[in-house]
DNA sequence: AGTGCCGGGCG
DNA sequence: CGCCCGGCACT
């Protein structure tokens, strides 16, 4: 957090600190002039370890965050300009102190940034490399390979070191700077060459909004969220990756990805497949009873099995059962199932007994009101009679 | 007259 | 056994 600060503070320090600074460097600290002198590698190092002597009983060679919080006092307000400004908000929004984050931080900038610039005074080379990324971000999206010149101009290896080590809070472009980052989880900027990464979300979407959308309005806050990509989620993984509109990227593949996964796919059927089962019954059912007016009743199977129309998916329980079914079913039916529809379909030892219509004749059967092939089909289409009807015999189709 | 179907015959 | 038909009962 305070590291990321620091940072921040540094960066804004050294671009200035080069030439003219080096009074805003002792002013931050009294110690620090003795740096100046040095290089500015050294410089840091040693200003690292007497702040942290001074204020803090951190190890000297590795600036500790609170060193540099405590550090920054001084404050340099013309000299600083708004992208450093919003820098500044950023590394402080990356720090994760809700404090800062808030909107009102924005106003305490300068103070902040001015704070930070004595920080970054003692930690010039770091500081450098902390602005650059930002000047480049903001400034002019450059392409990070420029932040590299920078780094290089200055001459601090030691600052990539530095950096490497507080990049936890930081934002850089370097590949070797993400793939720490990414450690961590980090939010890469997708504004054309920038490619920005910050740790922290917030940060992220304050440089977008500061860097590249250029102003605090609230729709532009709404929109960083398209303009940067989450490019390790090990803390954001709470985090649904962010859509990104018009920007293409890598990143969004995975992106896209992701949000392909979770779509179910045609297998989905499966999961319907007892429904069709289910329904597949009923539409069997409706084949197989178009099939019967065609030909099939269960007897008639064994009875002709040299038939046509003779069918062999029937069980004759399922005759019994058939008609009652339709019943409950409502749908277009062909004469013959109207007429299943009308008789409940009994056996016919049931009808021999029940007929009302017949009850002298023991031997014959009296004819039943109900529908035979012959009606129902017509005698010009006797072939879809059923083979009792068609042998002048009790029809099997259509038992009364 | 038309229908349903028993009884019988034929191959 | 499959197929067909004569013939009767019934509507």
């Amino acid at each position: 957090m305070a590291a990321v600060e620091s940072l921040a503070g540094r960066g804004t320090m050294q671009h200035r600190a080069e030439g003219v600074d080096d009074l805003i460097y002792m002013q931050c600290c009294g110690q620090e002039d003795v740096n100046i002198d040095e290089k500015h590698s050294q410089s840091t190092v040693f200003l690292q370890a007497a702040t942290s002597s001074a204020h803090h009983t951190a190890p000297p060679t590795r600036p500790a965050p609170s060193d540099v919080d405590i550090s920054h006092s001084y404050r340099s307000p013309e000299s600083v300009e708004m992208d450093e400004i919003m820098a500044a908000m950023v590394l402080t929004s990356l720090s994760c102190s809700p404090v800062v984050q808030s909107p009102p931080q924005r106003d305490l900038l300068p103070t902040a940034a001015g704070d930070m610039e004595c920080g970054g005074g003692e930690l010039s080379d770091s500081g450098s490399s902390g602005y650059w990324s930002w000047d480049h971000g903001s400034v002019s999206p450059a392409p990070s390979p420029s932040v590299t010149d920078t780094d290089g101009s200055l001459g601090q290896p030691a600052d990539e070191g530095l950096q490497m080590e507080q990049d936890q809070g930081s934002c850089d472009e370097t590949d070797v700077r993400r793939s720490k980052t990414s450690s961590r989880g980090a939010y890469r900027c997708l504004w054309p060459n920038c490619g920005k990464v910050l740790t922290s979300r917030v940060g992220m979407k304050r440089h977008i909004c500061i860097l590249h959308l250029g102003g605090g309005s609230d729709q532009s806050q709404r929109e960083e969220d398209f303009y940067y990509t989450e490019i390790s989620s090990e803390e954001e993984d709470h985090a649904p990756c962010s859509p990104a509109p018009s920007f293409s990227s890598g990143a969004w593949s995975s992106c896209s990805s992701s949000h392909g996964q979770p779509t179910p796919g045609p297998h989905g059927t499966s999961a319907q497949s007892s429904p069709l089962s289910q329904s597949a019954p009923s539409s069997v059912w409706q084949i197989h009873t178009e099939h019967l007016y065609q030909a099939c009743a269960p007897i008639q199977v064994t009875v002709s099995p040299g038939s046509p129309t003779s069918c062999g998916w029937t069980p004759p329980s399922e005759l019994q059962q058939r008609p009652q079914v339709p019943s409950s079913r409502s749908r277009s039916v062909s004469v013959g199932e109207q007429w299943l529809q009308r008789n409940s379909a009994p056996t016919r030892s049931q009808t021999m007994s029940a007929s009302p219509s017949r009850g002298h004749c023991s031997f014959r059967k009296g004819r039943g009101e109900a529908k035979k092939c012959r009606k129902v089909y017509g005698v010009e289409r006797r072939e879809q009679w059923c083979t009792a009807c068609r042998w002048k015999k009790a029809c099997q189709r259509f038992p009364d």
